[in-house]
RNA sequence: GGAGAAAUGGCAGAGCGGUCGAAUGCGGCGGUCUUGAAAACCGUUAUUCUGUAUCCACGGAAUCGGGGGUUCGAAUCCCUCUUUCUCCGCCA
């Protein structure tokens, strides 16, 4: 969300940025800006009358303890009207508010400088590439044909469970999926990552603070009696933990990881590409969060870039980083790099990770702040958070690109963790 | 799930419906003293919105778990939700 500050003095500005995200703000900013001038003009005059209100209320005090009752009755008569005003005025305010709020959720996030105009993948700028491609024989598997070849992971037997896109993971399948998440979490512990194990349901607030609800309630699973939402990412409950916090400028910036699993109910988007393990409702990864001083947060984002790209390529597995164009951006994002591993059988790039700064996005709805030592002043935080890494691709890839006819090469860093070296 | 009690500033803990943003203690910050430190003493110590000023500053409104109500006036009374504690029941 972005500050009615920055919408009252920078009008013109927020209107160019929001280009790059094919954004038009102009009528949306127009239109808080006047309810905004309304809500303030009636609530200066309702802070008026209120504190001639006070005012008359301590008279009555202190005329009651000298026993002047006539005169307190006289005051009381002159509070009625004004009573009657205050709450009339401030019963308009009631739909000022509602309607800014409504509109002020609706203005995506301004992209960051660095961010270049397009309107989707095509347009994403490639920083970088690493590894190596394998050459695969013809007979290469694609991966959901290797889970079933091996008995890794079974899909029909997660659609009997609870339905499709909740894989079972069985043996050596169940194994590699819990070394991947071991490897990331210590690997993650030695970058500086507080490991935290948070709940994996979340009520409405903590859904709105990492800017899910309102308007996305549709992608979360939702527990009606309770009212809680499964999470589609730690990202939510690790950074709800600092909504409505005031931290101190020297503990920042802040460095937690979580792995949990995650639900997506990715609904409508099932189609072409999702087969396996390329999209599923529930997945495993480990996140990392940061929560950044403002000055700091960019060099916090770049830190976080080649952590991600260390464990990747500790893997062995070819990748690129995009930079993504404010039209493939999500709403929330100020900079977003996306981490591409190459699929061997399916020929084809497959996501593993986006890890971005939301600047202040985030935490102007979350009331994540930080003060400064020996100010007074509190300022708003940067919140930035990556994937370090989602499990389902990079075990996909792994699969593919590792085969041979010998099984499937773990590779060399996993194998302290999986306790073998070949899946066969 | 049943019965009862409670929720106040960073923490602990007062608070009769009126001058209470809130005593007191601890902690934090600044200072005096000291060669330095401790002790002692003095001062200071929340957040949000807002008006003039727009660097420092001064004024107003709101906030004592959340929401609503009674009242000229609510931390204090009423309703409701949430959370915590104690006892009973159930339980990995």
């Amino acid at each position: 969300m972005l500050t009615l500050n920055l919408i009252r003095e920078k009008r013109d500005f927020i209107i160019e940025r929001l280009k790059i995200k094919n954004f038009n703000a102009a009528e949306i900013l127009d239109k808080i800006i006047s309810l905004d001038a309304s809500r303030r003009e009636i609530q200066t005059k309702t802070d008026l009358m209120q504190a001639e209100m006070n005012r008359i209320s301590k008279e009555i005090g202190s005329l009651m303890k000298d026993g002047k009752k006539n005169e307190a009755e006289e005051a009381k008569e002159k509070t009625y009207k004004l009573k009657d005003k205050i709450k009339i005025l401030s019963e308009k305010i009631v739909p000022i508010d509602t309607e800014l709020k409504n509109e002020i959720v609706k203005l995506p996030n301004l992209p960051h400088e660095s961010v270049a105009p397009g309107h989707g993948a095509d347009d994403n700028v490639k920083v970088k590439e690493g590894g190596k491609i394998p050459v695969l024989p013809e007979s290469a598997l694609p991966h959901w044909d290797l889970i079933k070849k091996y008995d890794i992971i079974d899909f029909d037997l997660g659609i009997k469970l609870t339905g499709a896109g909740f894989p079972v993971y069985k043996g050596k399948g169940a194994k590699l999926e819990r070394a991947l998440i071991n490897f990331f979490l210590d690997e993650g512990a030695k970058a500086g990552y507080l490991e935290i194990m948070p709940p994996i349901m979340v009520n409405e607030d903590s859904g709105f603070g990492t800017g899910q609800l309102p308007d996305k309630e549709g992608q979360m699973y939702h527990a009606d009696i309770d009212n809680f939402y499964l999470i589609p990412t730690a990202e939510v409950p690790v950074t709800n933990i600092y909504r409505d916090v005031i931290l101190n400028a020297e503990d920042l910036p802040v460095k937690n990881m979580a792995y949990t699993p995650c639900f997506r109910r990715e609904a409508g988007s099932w189609g072409a590409h999702v087969r396996g393990l390329n999209r599923l409702h529930q997945f495993d990864k480990v996140e990392i969060v940061r929560i950044a001083h403002p000055d700091h947060s960019y060099e916090s984002l770049e830190e976080m870039v080649s952590h991600v790209e260390g464990l990747i390529s500790k893997l062995g597995l070819p990748y690129r980083i995009l930079r993504l164009c404010g039209g493939d951006m999500s709403f929330t994002s100020a900079l977003t790099y996306d981490f591409e591993v190459w699929s061997g059988a399916q020929k084809r790039w497959l996501e593993v990770s986006s890890t971005s700064n939301f600047e202040s996005f985030q935490s102007n709805r979350l009331k994540c702040r930080f003060k400064e030592k020996g100010e007074k002043q509190t300022r708003l935080a940067h919140t930035l958070n990556g994937s370090a890494l989602a499990l389902p691709r990079i075990v996909a890839a792994l699969l593919e690109n590792n085969q041979s006819e010998a099984g499937i090469k773990i590779p060399a860093v996993l194998v302290p963790y999986t306790g073998f070296d070949m899946i066969n």
